[in-house]
RNA sequence: AGGGCUAUAGCCAAGCGGUAAGGCAACGGACUUUGACUCCGUCAUUCGUUGGUUCGAAUCCACCUAGCCCUA
């Protein structure tokens, strides 16, 4: 991939989703004079991998996906570029959504919006864009690379609102080498302005939420349909049972609703699991002692520049949207590092990503795998 | 079947003669490319039953019913 070719001999196959903030890449890179394509992925489908239970679309005459590709063949009619479409439903199932099951059957809370970049949107999606012979990539989201010479950083989205790093902390520098995020320099609403400008329908379409490709679920009935329930007592911090529970891995911790624990005081939250007794353990107040910890280890280390040194001072985001904490890490071995907050941090939940930051720069991240408080071992 | 106490929404609970607070749960929405959290909104024409007193009763009186406690 040159980087001598002009622009207009540049090509950039842009992952083309039906929403507004893909198709504003599309106008970006056709305003700065890229040769511009676009591609629209397709990797789930509900009837070929049982998405029945909790399925809030299962009856329409049109599935959303369908909807989606529409969105996305107008957006390209309207651009004047070519549309390419590819399948990824079974990459998806055995490199995403299997290892995402197992997490949860573990009673472990996963994201597998992190590993759909990775696997998908960053592999099987580029290699078939290179395939197609692109120079780039483009992509949606809020984010920056900065590519000098051979290194390229990751950096948080300008708008810190719509900062996306979180999801895309487990690429490698090589996996962003040739990637470009047209809108990372915007806000969201110049985002739907420039959309509106071109006149196109998505401007004003609602923003996408729930598992990436999959969509909104009701999430217990969703998981139903891949695990099945396995009631047993929701129990206090004390171990008097206050409440019955489906299975412990429909809840996460510091979960508050769907407990349907009513009665004195203030609410309740998922605080613990206790799996060999099927408990599910929780505590009232949202200050309950039992959701902080300060000591996290973290595995599956991916580093997109230069490894950590031992004590070096960062901060840490353990989930999305929460604040950064400040942290200084320490090495286990290769693929694992022991995170130390300066403050308790509240529901640190394994399976989540730890991701690194330094400023407005994405370090890496990691899989929460074990949470203490000082020394104990909480039992999430 | 001696005495005492209590009955207000799914749960807890304020209210003490002037026209049913609040919290929890639930539900709806906002926020959100995980799942949470958070925020906003909805949620008793009626106070265990039936009568009575009063201009007016969840509030006072009586009966009944249910539950709890102390005596036996």
């Amino acid at each position: 991939m040159s980087t001598i070719k002009e622009k207009k001999d540049t090509l950039v196959i842009v992952g083309l989703s039906g929403g507004v903030d893909s198709a504003s890449s599309c106008i970006k890179l056709i305003e700065e004079g890229y040769h511009v394509e676009a591609m629209y992925m397709r990797n789930w489908d509900s009837a070929l991998n049982n998405d029945l239970l909790g399925n809030p679309t299962v009856m329409d005459e049109v599935c959303p996906q369908e909807k989606d590709y529409q969105d996305a063949k107008s957006v390209a009619e309207k651009l004047g570029i070519k549309l390419h479409r590819v399948d990824f439903i079974q990459e998806y199932w055995d490199s995403v959504f299997e290892y995402f099951l197992a997490e949860y059957r573990k009673n472990r809370t996963p994201n597998p919006d992190i590993l759909c970049n990775k696997e998908i949107k960053f592999k099987a999606f580029l290699n078939k864009a290179a395939s197609l012979g692109a120079d780039y990539i483009a992509m949606g989201h809020y984010a920056r690379v900065i590519h000098d010479g051979d290194k390229h950083y990751l950096l948080r989205g300008l708008d810190a609102n719509k900062d996306q790093t979180y999801f895309l902390s487990q690429l490698s520098s090589k996996q962003i080498a040739n990637v470009l995020f047209p809108i990372g320099e915007l806000e969201k609403k110049d985002v739907r302005a420039l959309a509106a400008k071109y006149e196109l329908s998505v401007a004003t379409k609602k923003d996408s939420t729930g598992v990436c490709f999959i969509g909104e679920r009701n999430f217990k009935e969703f998981l139903m349909n891949y695990i099945p329930a396995n009631p047993g007592d929701i129990v206090n911090t004390s171990g008097e049972v206050v409440g019955r529970h489906d299975g412990v891995m429909y809840y996460t911790i510091g979960q508050r609703h769907g407990l349907g624990i009513g009665g004195p005081g203030e609410a309740w939250f998922v605080c613990g699991k206790d799996a060999s007794k099927n408990h599910l353990i929780v505590g009232q107040g949202s200050e309950t002692e039992l959701l902080f910890a300060n000591r996290v280890i973290v595995r599956g280390i991916n580093i997109i520049n230069e490894k950590f040194t031992d004590g070096q001072v960062m901060t840490a985001k353990f989930r999305y949207r929460q604040a950064d904490v400040k942290v200084w890490v320490k090495w286990i071995d290769d693929d694992t590092l022991e995170v130390n907050t300066y403050e308790p941090s509240k529901a640190i939940t394994p399976g989540q990503a730890c991701v690194f930051y330094d400023g407005e720069y994405c370090l890496g991240g990691g899989t929460i795998d074990e949470v203490y408080m000082d020394d104990v071992k909480r039992r999430y």
